[in-house]
DNA sequence: TCTGGGGTCCTAGGACCC
DNA sequence: TCTGGGGTCCTAGGACCC
């Protein structure tokens, strides 16, 4: 029988910043988007007063001042850094562990004699290694693994972990009182698009869901949709997978700090997010073989000319070497670029990704000697890097004195545990 | 003035092939 | 009166997730 457990951290962002400023223990915490744009994480607190996930900072900024929320911009390094020990404290107590997100574990705990027990010592050597709570949720398939996570974070009586099996074999009566309890769209994998039709038909609850016919399902939410029935009905569709897929395409994109009119400044941007996601892709072992880009005007203005626009250019052949996605990706720009649009975000993605080793070698390809030249100069920058910080070596064309695209971020907090500037002082 | 960033999967339709 | 069947690949759009 399959038994999955979930592992989510409570507020995480939140949390991390409360860490290292335990002086903001028991008040409201928010972090904010890049760009200070708007609220991605609440502390319980700031969940009291209110304060929406996803609301733009701007509107709520006199209730920051009044309730005295401590505000952060958001600072992924902490929060990446942080992660990695919870999954690292994880990998030590589980037998087997997905890591589904920034924040988020499944465990497979099928044969485990005393899941519950598991569950609770986890949760205590998580909090007493690396100071952020979690709660878990256990169940037989992965979805309601998510639905009983969401009974431990509201329940507090559990102590942080909710068995949805129960103990003496309750638990299909259990499993159904919990499903009646739960609106359909609260449900893993039904978002708003989906719910509002369920309600429409006098779907109201997850019960309810479970009970539509499965032809519809299939028809209206494909077999995404089936799958999630099927799970909440206690048959397991979703397995564990233990390493993660290799990426299927690689994205970096911004909103600018101010609106971009300049061609100039678009290719500033649109050559630093090449950068960027070349990096990533080195990382990553791997080589791309066409450069994506968009641009866009505000979405939040009509009374506004809007203009998105997207093009794709394939690279001559399969590669990571910044300087060719530079230039397709400058081609790309050339192609959607309209002139007197204020654009106000753009992105640069990388798709048909392949492992560096092992590709196929292409009629196109540059000479052996060419290509060995290009990734001896792609490792020795990013070794520059790595040693002596991101950015110590540039591009000139990212390297503008005067980069109005730059974003905003006034409030983060230090990159307390990956970077030696940063460290926190005691005393 | 001010509303994030980074992914995945599914489906339908068109181009093209034999 | 009547105009096949089956496949692949690509793209765009929609939906979902954190």
């Amino acid at each position: 029988v399959p038994l999955f457990a979930l592992v989510d951290c409570n507020n995480f962002y939140a949390s991390c910043e409360r860490l290292f400023r335990p002086e903001l223990k028991g008040r409201p915490v928010v972090v904010l988007s890049n760009n200070d744009g708007c609220v991605i994480a609440r502390s319980s607190e700031a969940k009291a007063l209110g304060i929406p996930m996803g609301a733009p900072a701007f509107q709520w900024e006199r209730e920051f001042r009044k309730s005295g929320v401590a505000v952060f911009s958001s600072n992924f390094q902490l929060y990446g850094d942080l992660s990695a020990r919870i999954m690292t404290t994880l990998e030590d107590l589980a037998p087997s562990v997905e890591v589904y997100s920034i924040d988020e574990a499944f465990l497979d705990l099928s044969g485990v004699a005393d899941p519950e027990g598991l569950c609770l010592a986890i949760r205590e050597r998580v909090l007493r290694w690396v100071g952020i709570p979690v709660s878990i949720g256990i169940a037989s398939t992965k979805t309601l693994a998510k639905l009983a996570n969401r009974v431990a974070k509201k329940q507090p009586q559990h102590g942080g972990v909710f068995d949805l099996e129960g103990s003496q074999g309750a638990g299909a009566d259990l499993a159904a009182a919990i499903l009646s309890e739960t609106e359909v769209g609260d449900v893993w994998g039904i978002g708003p698009r989906h719910a509002k039709r369920l309600w429409a038909r006098g779907v109201r609850t997850a019960l309810d869901f479970t009970r539509v016919p499965r032809a519809w399902v299939r028809r209206e939410m494909s077999v995404v949709g089936l799958c999630t029935q099927l799970e909440l009905s206690g048959v397991s569709c979703l397995a564990l997978s233990r390493a993660p897929a290799p990426h299927k395409s690689l994205l970096c994109s911004r909103t600018f700090g101010r609106l971009v009119t300049e061609p100039a400044h678009l290719r500033e941007a649109v050559s630093a997010y090449a950068v960027r996601v070349a990096e990533k892709l080195r990382r990553e072992g791997a080589e791309a073989s066409s450069v994506q880009v968009f641009i866009a005007t505000p979405r939040h203005r009509e009374n506004m000319a809007q203009h998105s626009g997207l093009a794709t250019v394939a690279l001559p052949a399969a590669t990571a070497h910044t300087p060719s996605i530079i230039e397709a990706a400058l081609r790309a720009l050339e192609q959607c670029f309209r002139p007197g649009y204020e654009y106000q975000k753009a992105g640069v993605m990388l798709v048909g990704l392949t492992p560096t080793s092992g590709r196929q070698v292409s009629l196109l390809d540059l000479d052996p000697e060419e290509r060995r030249r290009q990734r001896g100069l792609m490792s020795a920058l990013d070794a520059v890097n790595r040693r002596f910080g991101c950015g110590t070596l540039r591009y000139a064309i990212t390297a503008a004195p005067d980069r109005p695209w730059h974003m905003r971020q006034t409030r983060r907090s230090p990159r307390y545990t990956t970077n030696w500037d940063e460290l926190p002082t005691v005393g």
